[in-house]
DNA sequence: ATTTTAAGAGAATAATCATTCTCTTTCAAT
DNA sequence: ATTGAAAGAGAATGATTATTCTCTTAAAAT
């Protein structure tokens, strides 16, 4: 009978991230997936189909990985301004444990590099934009009293997904963490001063 | 006696450059660049030595062409928070003359396809940052009132190219450009404010 | 007009991969 | 032990594309 299956296409697909994220999806070659994944092309291009469809389901993977435990704080209803700083250091601790080149983030890298080019990629791009921004939301929507006026939340939320996307792309060839530590805090003191 | 060249190294670069900054560095091809420049392999290749020569050339026209205008009058010593705006502004209408996929910032953009694997990028891109950084502490230092105590310059100025970064890697998928100009907008008044 | 070098056109060359194919090896169930 | 699908190893294949080479054309100075 059958034998069965050792791995999953997820796990494929996670190993895949590593190097994607460190590298980019030009300077990825299939042998390097190969080497990285442990698993031959054969089976890479049986769960799959090709380098960008690895490429593509990576993305899910880094949200699963990288993106839901980073925003795990922030995403509660009753989050605010620390569980901001809280997914900032969570990222920054984990480029701590990489040095230059350091990976940055692996949609903000794509969003210049692959998204252009495809419309899959720009999607993915567009979703995970848009959940950073809601996190952002409901945070800075928090740390405002109640008695205040609304003032633009949305746009403050806006500001700080830029920023963010900035920071990342910054950390890619800053050695210093520390720096990157001092940018955030920076921005969160003054967003902090500036709904007060 | 010998015929005289039609053209400089810097035409051939210059051209590239519009290539280059639309495509990225991996997603363009010499047969591009021999149509967009007009000119043969054989002269791009006397000249330059290769495609990657030629993309580190790009750097020195895109300062010429792009940045050293948008940064005309941020790069006075008079230079205040107005100026801030104009760079943006003028980039940002940059921007509108192309429709999405839009090309960003050439020096963003290299920051995380090409800087990370190679050095001489890497030290165009820093200094292109340091070129920023300079223009926007001058401009902050100049808009807090002498009385006031010297407050973080630097460290404002930092946070604003930091911003920058991530507005123009935005500016390739966002459609709005009324939308980029809204971002530079609050987070300048919100720096404006901040000053006060 | 002739000479001389610049520059082009575009055909070869070569290197680099993504993708496919062939041939084994492995393992689980009988 | 045998079988049958699952993977693997890694050799072809094919496409792409940077780079080089050959041959021709163009123009400037004499």
């Amino acid at each position: 009978m059958p034998r069965t299956k050792s791995y999953t296409s997820d796990d494929i697909a996670q190993r895949a991230l590593g190097v994607f994220w460190a590298n980019g999806y030009a300077a990825t070659s299939m042998a390097e997936l190969v080497e990285a994944t442990g698993v031959s092309r054969k089976s890479i291009y049986a769960d799959y189909g090709g380098k960008l469809a690895l490429f593509v389901a990576c993305f899910d993977q880094y949200q699963n990985l990288v993106v839901t435990p980073a925003l795990r704080r922030l995403e509660h209803s009753d989050a605010g301004l620390d569980e901001i700083a809280a997914y900032f250091e969570q990222q920054i601790s984990l480029a701590e444990q990489t040095s230059t080149p350091r990976p940055g983030c692996f949609v903000g890298n794509s969003t210049t590099e692959v998204a252009p080019h495809n419309a899959a990629v720009a999607e993915k791009v567009k979703h995970h934009n848009q959940r950073l921004l809601k996190g952002f939301t409901t945070a800075i929507g928090n740390a405002i009293r109640a008695e205040e006026k609304p003032m633009h939340v949305k746009e403050l939320a806006e500001e700080l997904v830029v920023f963010t996307t900035g920071l990342w792309a910054h950390s890619r060839i800053e050695p210093n963490c520390d720096h990157l530590r001092k940018l955030a805090s920076t921005y969160l003191k003054n967003l902090a001063r500036s709904l007060a």
